[in-house]
DNA sequence: TTGCTCCTCACGTCACGTGAGGTGGC
DNA sequence: TTGCTCCTCACGTCACGTGAGGTGGC
């Protein structure tokens, strides 16, 4: 028996076709439109980790149960990458302010004299208009 | 002559077919599939403002220059409205902080006493894992 | 050798865009 | 009447998914 998984959390492309129910060509397909993007092995054999299989739900809960076409994953993945930044640079803001704010109170008085603003102020990502390009 | 233009900025379809050079055919298409809901005249015809131009162009944009399907349109318009709340909150809690942070170093060291934590925290919005339902 | 892998080529199906055809109201 | 509107039905094209066929390495 051939061993479809190596190492920890790396499956061939075979074990993650039959854990999803789909054929390997399909990800192949996902790979060459520049969806997913496995890691090979030294002969050239696509290993899919945990993360790669976390990308494939998000892609496959697209494409099987809404329809959506390759390009428009493509956007989409893109703009969940983008909202997750949006996450992380609010969330550092937050933080920051607070230990600002705490540092300021524990200091008294004097802590105002330092002026908060201007706060390093987070960028206001903008609504992707996507570039215009033809697959 | 009959005006193909209703009022300000209120265009029937054939107007705005011609404007953006598509069939007046493709514009009920994309209305039955939810992309686009202009109003109506008395009469029942689609009568398109400025706004239902500008959601139009971006439609447009994703459709014809990047071949993002119908299903992929309809997500991609709801995680911009996403976006443009997220950038809604974050800049009205930049806001909050800045007029507070002013108003308490007016007031002087007193001004410090009232906790300035929990700030009206900005709401982190979830990536969207867009629910099952297939067209 | 077996059972996987790689790749390319080709086909069936379906969605999208467009056209035709017939209706009705300003 | 003319020129628009509304609608439904149908067709051509293309993308997506899958299958076959031939190769190579563990």
């Amino acid at each position: 028996m051939t061993t479809k998984r190596k190492s920890k959390g790396a499956y061939m492309i075979s074990a993650v076709a039959e854990m999803y129910g789909i054929h390997p060509q399909t990800l192949r397909l996902y790979e060459r439109e520049g969806l997913l993007k496995p890691s090979r092995t030294e002969g050239n054999t696509r290993l899919y980790t945990e993360e790669d299989l976390e990308r494939l739900e998000f892609i496959l809960n697209l494409a099987r149960d809404l329809g959506v076409n390759i390009a428009g994953i493509a956007i989409v993945l893109q703009m969940r990458e983008r909202m997750e930044e949006m996450n992380r640079q609010m969330q550092s803001f937050v933080d920051y302010v607070r230990t600002e704010m705490l540092n300021r109170m524990q200091r008294g008085p004097q802590g105002m004299e330092v002026g908060l603003v201007p706060l390093r102020r987070p960028v206001v990502t903008a609504i992707p208009r996507p570039e215009k390009k033809r697959s």
